[in-house]
DNA sequence: ATGGTAGCGGAGCTA
């Protein structure tokens, strides 16, 4: 049975449940997992999802920052959350498909502006998260699995604006790259949305302190989809929904979608 | 080098 899943990094879903309901609508994935709630879980609006058929849903939140969430029409499992890092946030959650697929949702910390730990205790947090989250899956040894999530770094440089440019720029340093590549190795992650779609540029975030962000063009991706090996064959059709950015009130992120043959 | 916008919560932090 294939399954269609997505990714979306909402900022606020209790002033975006009628974006998150639009997409659901219009675009029905089996799987929505967000990110940046910024909310309780039990002031998630989750009344217009369920009537959509998306009556479950795993989640963490905590009030004003961060929040993770899996909106799902296929019942779903717990599996749990881990505190990478140590940082007490709400930026990870799992569950279990009944297919037995397991679904790993992490909003990874955005880092501060300056790329030194020494002067940013927030790039040091960032690190130490991706280190953390390598070690994790290398012990663990994940089958069967997809991580999706807000990764806040773009890796490749056909995934910025300028690659030269954003050297120096949290989200592209080589530092966080490094970091961010050596976790996908450790746990066995493929890339799905580069296995699908390996050519061209490809961004899922557009800053909102630009003006015309459609015209200026100045993306990043920092959205991905990832699966173990043993099944990321079976990924296929991914796409960014770059329209969504461009709804009234958006996200500063367009929804990453991918399709699974299991 | 700076400032530009947005959400939460009601000033300043975070992104």
């Amino acid at each position: 049975m294939p399954f269609t899943l997505a990714t979306w990094n909402i900022n606020s879903v209790r002033l975006r449940a009628a974006l998150v309901s639009r997409l659901l609508a219009e675009e029905a994935p089996d799987v929505l997992c967000l990110q940046e709630c910024k909310s309780p879980v039990d002031m998630i609006p989750t009344e217009g999802f369920h009537a959509l058929g998306y009556t479950h849903m795993v989640a963490r939140g905590q009030k004003g920052y961060n929040g993770v969430a899996i909106l799902s029409k296929l019942p779903l499992e717990d599996t749990g959350e881990t505190d990478f890092a140590g940082l007490g946030h709400a930026r990870h959650v799992s569950a279990r498909l009944p297919n037995g697929v397991t679904i790993h949702n992490c909003y990874v910390p955005a880092g501060g502006d300056i790329p030194d730990r020494d002067q940013n205790v927030k790039f040091g947090q960032k690190l130490d998260y991706l280190t953390h989250l390598r070690d994790h899956f290398h012990e663990q040894r994940p089958a069967r699995s997809i991580l999706v999530g807000d990764l806040n770094i773009a890796p490749r440089e056909d995934d910025v604006w300028d690659h030269k440019a954003l050297l120096k720029i949290v989200s592209h340093t080589p530092i966080e790259v490094d970091h961010l590549n050596e976790a996908r190795e450790a746990g066995g992650w493929v890339d799905v949305t580069r296995a699908n779609l390996p050519e061209g540029r490809l961004y899922s975030w557009w800053s909102y302190r630009s003006p015309d962000w459609n015209a200026a063009d100045k993306g990043r991706r920092l959205d991905h989809v990832w699966a173990t090996a043993d099944i990321a064959n079976a990924g296929h059709s991914s796409r960014i929904l770059r329209d969504v950015r461009g709804w009234d009130q958006p996200s500063d992120h367009a929804p990453v979608f991918a399709t699974f043959d299991l």
